[in-house]
DNA sequence: ACATACCGTTCGGTAATACCGAACAGGTCG
DNA sequence: CGACCTGTTCGGTATTACCGAACGGTATGT
C-alpha cells in the first residue's frame, strides 16, 4: 500500500466533536490562553491534516493567517522539539519523529493499552475483524489500541481521536450504561449530528437503542458513522465500577451475514468482560441504572 | 502488568542524542525562536517524562522555573488542543489524546510504518524476539514500529526516540551504509558517549566494527547500549539507493546461545531486504563505499 | 476544633517580546 | 533575462505574555 493508495481509502470519522473549552475565540481557544502556542498548535494540526509530502513554509504562512517571518519563529521552534521536521534539502515540513514518541508514551502511561494488545490480537483472529480498544474521554471514546484483522485495511481507523458517541459502536456501548439525565447531556452537548442515512438524530431513538444494548450486552452500529462500515462494541469497567472504555470490532457490511451478528457481538463482550476483570471491575454492569454521578472519565 | 510494575521494567536508552538545533539559549531552543512555545513544548516534555499518575500545575511551575499563573495559562492552552489533559476532579496534569491521534497520523504519513508491521510479525514469530523498524532521521535511527516477541516484555522499548547510532545495532546498521567521512562527522556530533562497559568509544573501533558489519550483512549490539540486552539490525534502503532506516531484534543475553546469533542475523537481514524491496530499493548495498554524499535523511 | 499548608484561580500593571512588513538572497519557471 | 517562487534577515511598535499578590477550597497535621 503506497502512501498515494492511502489518501484514497475511506476515512471513518473525518471530523470530531468540538472540545468544550468554553466560548472559542479567535484564535480557538478559551480564556487564559497564550496565544503563540495556540497558533503553535494549530501549525501542527495543519501540518498533520495535510497530505503526507508536508507543506512549506508559505504554505503554513497562508493557512494560518500570519507573516511569513512569525511563522518560520513558530515552526523554527517546533522544529526544534521535534514535533515538526522541515526536510532540508526540499523544504517541506512535515510531523516530526517527536509526536510519535509522545504519542508512545501516552499510550504507555494508559494503563490499558499494553495488556490489551494480546487481547484484541485474539479478537481480531477471531472476529477476522479490525479490533480497537477505546477509552473513555469525558464521555467520549478516544480508541487508543487497534489490531487489524487479515483483509484489514481497506478502511483506516484513526487513534487519539474523539469518536461521535450517538454514532459509533463503541460509543453507544458506553452511553448505555450512563443514567438517561447524562445521556441528554451529552446529546445537548454534541448535537446529535448526522454522519449517514442511518444516523439517530434524535434522543428518544438513541434511548430506545441503548435500552436495545443493555438487554444485548453489546452495541451496534450499522452503517451510522459511515456508510458500508459495520461495528460492533461493548463496554468495559474499571475497579471502581465506572466505565473505564469500550472494544469493538469493525468490518464491511457486505461481509457480514446477518445471521453472524449475535456471535460475534457475544466475542466482542467476551474480549470487553476480560480487559474488566484484569483492571479489577466487574464484568458487566447491572442492567438497572443507578444514578451513581461518577461519569467514568478518570480512565482505570 | 499494572501502571506501578511498568516503572521498575528496565529502560533502553533512557537520553537521546541532542538535536543539532544551533547554540541552545536558555529556554532550549536556537535563535528566531518563540520563547511561550519553546516553554509550552518543555511542558509537555516534563508531563511526559512524569510518571502516569501526572503532575499538579504547581509541580509544573516548579520544574518550568515559572510562576503558576503563566504555567496555567500555558497549560490550559495546550489542554485545550488536546496535548494536555487536566483530570478534572484530582487535578493531575497527564498527556492527552491529541498526542495520540498526532503520533498515530505522524506514523501514517511515513510510507514505511504501515506496510512493514506483518513483516515484523513475522519477524517476531520467527526470532521469539521484540522486532523494531527505524528511520534514518539525519543519520540517527528513530524506532516508529514495534511488535512485541512472546516472552516479550520484560524491558521497554520507546518509539520516536533517536537511539545512539554508535551503540545500538540499528545505528551501526545505518552507520555501515555510510562512507567514512561521514560516520566520523556523525561520532564528533555525538560524542561515541559510554553507555555500558562494551560500549565502542573510539573511532577507530568503531569504524573496523563496520567493516564488520558489511561483511556479515547485520550489525550486532551485544551489551553496548543497555546491560544484558543485546540486538541484531540491518540497513534497508529506498528506491533512490539511500539508506532509509533499519530492522533490528532485541532480546536478553541470556536467553541467545552464540550458536544462533548467525541465523538470527540472516532473518533479519532477510526482512531488512523485503521492505527494502517494498520501498523499491536495493536489497543490499554494494560492499565498496562510495561517496554518493546523500545521507539518506529524506525517507524513502 | 483550629491552624497550616497546599491546591487552583483571578486580576492588573509593566516590561519584555512576539508580531509584522519590508528588503534580501537563492532557486526555478517561463 | 525577468517574473515569481522559495526561505531568510532585520528593526520598530504595540501587543501580550509574564509575574506577584491576593482569594477561596480542600486536605493536612497539630
Amino acid at each position: 500500500m503506497t502512501s498515494a493508495q492511502r489518501g484514497e481509502v475511506a476515512r471513518i470519522s473525518e471530523q470530531e466533536p468540538l472540545r468544550d473549552t468554553g466560548p472559542a475565540d479567535a484564535d480557538g481557544a478559551g480564556r487564559y490562553t497564550v496565544r503563540s502556542v495556540a497558533r503553535a498548535m494549530r501549525l501542527v494540526q495543519i501540518v498533520a491534516d495535510a497530505p503526507a509530502e508536508g507543506l512549506t513554509l508559505s504554505d503554513l504562512a497562508r493557512s494560518l493567517g500570519t507573516s511569513k517571518s512569525t511563522t518560520l519563529a513558530l515552526a523554527r521552534t517546533l522544529t526544534a522539539f521535534g514535533m515538526l521536521r522541515d526536510g532540508k534539502p526540499g523544504p517541506r515540513y512535515t510531523l516530526g519523529t517527536g509526536v510519535i514518541r509522545l504519542g508512545d508514551i501516552a499510550r504507555g502511561q494508559l494503563p490499558l493499552g499494553d495488556l490489551s494488545r494480546p487481547l484484541l490480537t485474539e479478537l481480531s483472529e477471531e472476529t477476522k475483524m479490525t479490533s480497537r480498544l477505546a477509552i473513555c474521554d469525558d464521555g467520549f471514546p478516544v480508541f487508543i489500541e487497534r489490531v487489524d484483522g487479515p483483509g484489514s485495511v481497506r478502511f483506516h481507523t484513526p487513534l487519539g481521536q474523539r469518536e461521535m458517541p450517538h454514532a459509533s459502536a463503541a460509543g453507544k456501548a458506553i452511553l448505555a450504561t450512563m443514567p438517561e439525565r447524562q445521556v441528554r447531556d451529552m446529546c445537548a452537548q454534541t448535537g446529535l449530528q448526522r454522519r449517514t442515512g442511518h444516523t439517530i438524530t434524535d434522543v428518544d431513538s438513541l434511548l430506545a437503542n441503548l435500552e436495545l444494548v443493555r438487554s444485548n450486552g453489546f452495541a451496534i452500529d450499522d452503517e451510522e458513522d459511515a456508510d458500508g462500515i459495520f461495528c460492533l462494541g461493548a463496554a468495559i469497567f474499571g475497579h471502581d465500577g465506572a466505565v473505564a472504555g469500550a472494544v469493538s470490532v469493525t468490518g464491511i457490511k457486505g461481509d457480514l451475514p446477518a445471521w453472524r451478528i449475535n456471535e460475534l457481538g457475544q466475542a466482542v463482550r467476551r474480549a470487553a468482560d476480560r480487559v474488566s476483570g484484569i483492571l479489577g471491575g466487574p464484568r458487566q454492569r447491572d442492567t438497572e441504572q443507578k444514578d451513581t454521578g461518577r461519569t467514568g472519565s478518570e480512565l482505570a
